[in-house]
DNA sequence: AATCTATTTAGAAAATTTTCTAAATAGATT
DNA sequence: AATCTATTTAGAAAATTTTCTAAATAGATT
């Protein structure tokens, strides 16, 4: 919660192609991972940041963690860029 | 150039404040770090990451260096959130 | 020309973030 | 119950970012 989490959260390019990723529905976190040249570890803290930051929820589904976009937050951060479209002088 | 440079000037909260007391209009580099709890030098620095993204630009006039924001990098960084209200499943 | 004023640059220390390896967890299968 | 599978957590190393102090720059004033 928080916009410095959100904003943190979105300042890593592997975060946010995670969060493209995820326009086409949910993905488990193999999914995810196997699409990056790193560890499962390190794609798994990636995906925390993102859940800290309300970007996607998770969900348990047998053995497997799928995670979503969270669409509210992306509402919620437009918001705050649209506050310089109006205030112009 | 890059959305990496500007996510990341972005995701910091000191430089997040400097952008929106650039929407009165443009503001000295003096002006701006009295605003803060830091040395000119620090600010000094914020300001050379959020000219490197792109986001502000600089104006020198007599031993003044004022800074302004620019829009048009605000309109792509919300093309980018767009990509997110679209693809929706 | 000397000095002042506003600001930046260089370099180092402190803080934070990213990544890895190894171990832990927890549900599913045998 | 033992083992397998998917994933996370802990802890450490490496990389990056933020901040400071001190010095540099460069235009304006005396």
């Amino acid at each position: 919660m928080g916009f410095q989490e959100t904003f943190k959260a979105l300042s890593d390019g592997v975060r946010r192609e995670i969060l493209l990723m995820l326009r086409g529905g949910k993905k488990s976190a193999g999914e995810i991972a196997s699409c990056f040249d790193m560890t499962n570890a390190t794609v798994s803290y990636h995906l925390s940041i993102l859940k800290k930051a309300g970007l996607i929820t998770e969900e348990k589904e047998k053995n497997y963690i799928f995670y979503k976009l969270n669409t509210s937050v992306f509402e919620d951060i437009m918001m705050w860029f649209a506050q310089f479209q109006d205030g112009q002088k």
